[in-house]
DNA sequence: ATAGGGTCTACAGTAGCTATAGGTTCAAGG
DNA sequence: CCTTGAACCTATAGCTACTGTAGACCCTAT
């Protein structure tokens, strides 16, 4: 008697689009449901769960690989929950590192508001400090590798779009 | 008597590899320069400069777009600074908003480590926390659409990865 | 002349979806 | 029973900003 949702159904419950359940589906985060008899997806309850899970710890900024870690973690009650612990703390160290990363830019570009006092371009600090990177504070955002400086593996600084 | 680059060296000058530049070529934000006869490309210094400021921009984390525009500012130095200082202004809210979600983040985690101590997976708090969202501290991270709730139109939460 | 490293084009792949095209199914109303 | 319109289906392309690959070619030094 479980009853059978629509894959719009479950969606909206996990505030998703549907597009977004058929990727997961796609995958193998989310088991193939059964269809009905005209090849649409029914989900049942328990599936329902398991998007909402993927959807928290997705919205907690786990990614993919880690969520699909979790679930199976999840799926293994009777297991040490250590591993699930170490994924949580790594989890908040790449946020820690982010974190530094965000409030370095932060400062620099709050910087470079505070000195610019309108007129031309030509006199504008915004264009002038992008321009030569010796104009910034630090180098806490990535510096143009120094001439001669020894080869840096340039790690891992993707806080962009 | 401009020096002629080779691509590899305007690349390490700028802390970034051959393709990026090729990359940026292709789109617009590099011109195509000159060849030599067997039709490798030869940077002048003019280049250099400018690839080093896009890549200054890329590393304060504005968007590409972003650094067309200010590509284009730079290049106009008679105009008013104004829209370069708009470009600037805004790219510090995108990063305040990505702080505040990354903090609100940040929170929830770290309860979340508190309260595990060891154990079965079957009583992890870690488990259960992300199959339920009613036991997180704040919505501040993306919530699950409510049932009934209005229909939210879900911003601007890319954070991951 | 040859060896090696750098360079060339073109294309596929990454994360995590989102959007589109062109068709099918489902449930309600007449 | 038939029609309508919303929801669903598959398949594919697109997004950001690159990175990696294959297979060929160039450049410089010895």
């Amino acid at each position: 008697m479980t009853s059978a949702l629509t894959i719009g159904r479950v969606a909206k419950a996990a505030g998703c689009t549907v597009q977004t359940i058929r990727y997961y589906e796609q995958i193998g985060l989310l088991p193939r449901p059964p269809r009905s008899e005209g090849n649409q997806r029914r989900y049942s309850r328990a599936d329902g769960d398991r998007l909402a899970f993927i959807r928290h710890a997705r919205d907690l900024g786990f990614p993919l690989e880690a969520v699909r870690d979790l679930l199976s973690l999840a799926d293994t009650p009777d297991q040490s929950c250590a591993a699930a612990d170490a994924i949580v703390r790594a989890q908040l160290q790449a946020i820690d590192r982010r974190l530094a990363r965000l409030e370095a830019l932060k400062r620099e570009l709050e910087r470079m508001v505070e000195q610019c006092r309108g007129g031309r371009i030509a006199d504008c600090r915004v264009i002038e400090v992008l321009s030569d990177h010796a104009h910034c504070l630090s180098d806490d955002h990535g510096t143009p590798a120094a001439p001669a400086a020894p080869a840096a593996p340039a790690a891992d600084n993707d806080d962009n779009a």
